[in-house]
DNA sequence: GGCAAGGTTGAGCACCGTGCTCAACGCCGG
DNA sequence: CCGGCGTTGAGCACGGTGCTCAACCTTGCC
C-alpha cells in the first residue's frame, strides 16, 4: 500500500542525509540515472509523499526562545470558532485537535516566562476555551524525523 | 536582540510562501538588490536562524496514517537510557522532554489503532518508563507555522 | 564638517543543475 | 510472443548560482 518502494525510500533517504542534494548526486551516490530519479521525485511530490521544501526558521532566533505545550479543553457548541480564535494567536505556531480529556494541544512560543503567562490568558480568553494546562519544553530530546520509517522502507 | 531584522523577515515570508523561490526572485519581488537577499540568507543560515530547507516526508504516504501523542512518566534515576530506548522505537518521531506530571511527550506515527497498542506496548516495555497516557490526534488544525510571528517582526 | 565602516547596489563572470525530449534497452504480465 | 512500463543514456536551451569588483549611500564617530 504504501506508495513509495524501496528505490523511493533510498531516494527520500538521501535526501534527508542532505536536504541541498542535487538530483544528478543523488543519482550519483545512489548508483540511479539522472532521469530516473528525476521522474521518481517528480512522482512524489505530485502523490503528496514529499511535500514542499520547509525553509525551518528558528524560533528562538525570532526572539522566542520559550516553547510550551497548551493542552486546552474547549466547549463542544462552538468548536470552529474557538480553533480559529486559538490558532489566530500570533505565539501559537501549532494546533492539533486530539482524543482525550484535553480536545485541542497548543505548541505555543514566547519570549519568556513572563510573556508566556500572558500568551497564557490570551488563549484563555478565546470564547469556548474552559480548561487550559501548559508545560514548558525543556529539550527537544528527539527532533521530528522520520529517518527511522524511511529506513524501514529501504529495506522492504 | 532577534537577529533578524525588518528586512530579513521580509525574505524569510517571502520564502514560506514559496519555497522554491530563487534568490533573483526574492530580489524582484522585494525589490532589493540580488546581492542584498543573497548575503542576507547566507548570514542567516550561519546564525542559525535558517536552518537547513527539509522537505517533508508524509508518514500517511509512508504507510503511517496514525499520528498519537504518547505522554511519558519516567524513573528518574536513568533518564539517558530511557529517553535513548524511546527515541530508538522507529514509530516515534519526535520526543520533547517537558515539566508537569509527564516527563516526555512523544510523537508516534502508527499504521492502524491496532499497530498503534503494539508500539503503545513498546514504549511502556522501554526500562524506566513508569507511566503512558496515549491521546490520538483527529486533526491538524493548523499546521506549523511561524509565518505569525515573521509578520510580526516584518513590521518591525 | 569631515571621515571611516558597513550595508546596498549594479555589473559581470564561469560553472553547473535543471527540466525536458528522444530513442533504445530490459523486464514482467497478458 | 508481444505490448507496456520503468530505466537508461544522450543531448539541449535556459537560467540560477556563488563569487568578485567597484561605486554608492547611509550611519555613527571624532
Amino acid at each position: 500500500m504504501p506508495s513509495v518502494d524501496t528505490t523511493d525510500a533510498r531516494i527520500l533517504l538521501a535526501l534527508d542525509d542532505d536536504p541541498d542534494a542535487t538530483v544528478l548526486g543523488l543519482a550519483g551516490t545512489l548508483g540511479l540515472a539522472r532521469n530516473t530519479v528525476h521522474a521518481r521525485l517528480r512522482r512524489l511530490r505530485e502523490s503528496g509523499a514529499l511535500g514542499a521544501p520547509s525553509r525551518r526558521v528558528d524560533p528562538a532566533a525570532l526572539g522566542y526562545p520559550l516553547l510550551a505545550l497548551v493542552t486546552l479543553s474547549i466547549s463542544q457548541s462552538q468548536t470552529a470558532e474557538t480553533t480559529a480564535g486559538i490558532a489566530g494567536i500570533p505565539e501559537v505556531v501549532e494546533v492539533l485537535a486530539t482524543t482525550g480529556d484535553g480536545d485541542l494541544l497548543a505548541r505555543v512560543v514566547a519570549r519568556d516566562t513572563r510573556d508566556l503567562h500572558r500568551v497564557g490568558n490570551l488563549v484563555l480568553a478565546v470564547p469556548g476555551v474552559l480548561r487550559s494546562s501548559t508545560v514548558i519544553v525543556l529539550e527537544e530530546v528527539l527532533p521530528a524525523t522520520v529517518v527511522p520509517l524511511l529506513q524501514r522502507a529501504a529495506r522492504g
